[in-house]
DNA sequence: GCAACATTGACAGTATGCTGTCATTTTGAC
DNA sequence: GTCAAAATGACAGCATACTGTCAATGTTGC
């Protein structure tokens, strides 16, 4: 069963759960603060530096149209603002504001006690190997990609 | 940047990505065939025996309402049909049509060749290896959920 | 400078996941 | 056997991703 055929279909299906479970912890970390993961994910972003929302669609690796929508979201409960953007005049910069830090914030203590339990599970170490190795997919990924334009 | 926190941050987003990216390459394999990534993925799952909806959503680790909707849709396009439970009344079982294995086997060979391509960038030996990881990770994420009923 | 090209935002439409609820059917405890 | 609990299907509504298209704005080659 370790065929590349099997490799592949294997890799995705548990790419598929794994999206899904991250996706589970991070609503229910993001849940008490008023957030769902993608809002949490977009505050995330701008936490230190405004960025427009098609900087952060590149950032986070999907469609800007995504992105917009979660933003004009957030704008509408004034946890971010649309500031103008000195160098270009279409592209507004998406800023945090004092409350969406705080919600970020309200969220910080939940998501450290959760990464230490897993932590306790895999070991701190063997946690950093297995993130390289899903980096290393994603690139690997990335580079096919690539390949075919 | 390898404390607990900044591991559980990395290794979402990752997964994120990863989630994507697969979904990309199963949609751009699956599309030929006039099928998408999901309906595939469906078709996968009853390829050897028949299933109910609520089989296939276990097995996937989704909804049975996304499954029974996916399931219909198969069933329009005739690559599956209902077919009387003898032990269940209710739960019909969805069968795979000649069809379906027809869409399902005109995929196989660009899958084959995509996973070839992966094979050479990663080296199968490596791959089984991030494969391990990611089930580890998956496991240990299932662990965390159970613990907290 | 100007014309072609790329980027961006806005809008519309679609796919797939989720939750919640209800009626039906099956299962299991007694 | 009976009745409560669990599983299942059907339906409705929502969140988030996608694609495609258009107009406005920036960028670049000449």
């Amino acid at each position: 069963m370790s065929d590349p055929q099997s490799l592949l279909s294997s890799s995705a299906l548990t790419a598929f759960r794994l999206n899904g479970q991250f996706l589970n912890v991070a609503d229910a970390l993001a849940a008490p603060a008023g957030l769902t993961a993608t809002r949490w994910q977009v505050l995330g972003a701008v936490l230190h530096e405004p960025l427009s929302v098609s900087d952060i669609a590149r950032v986070m690796g999907i469609t800007r149209q995504s992105v917009q929508r979660t933003a004009d979201l957030l704008s509408e409960s004034g946890l971010v603002t649309y500031r103008t953007n000195p160098v270009h005049r279409r592209a507004k910069l998406v800023e945090i504001t004092p409350q969406g830090l705080e919600a970020v914030s309200r969220i910080n203590p939940q998501h450290a006690a959760m990464a230490a339990r897993l932590a306790e599970v895999l070991g701190t170490r063997r946690w950093g190997e297995i993130l390289t190795g899903l980096d290393e997919m994603s690139a690997a990924l990335e580079s096919l990609d690539k390949q075919s334009d």
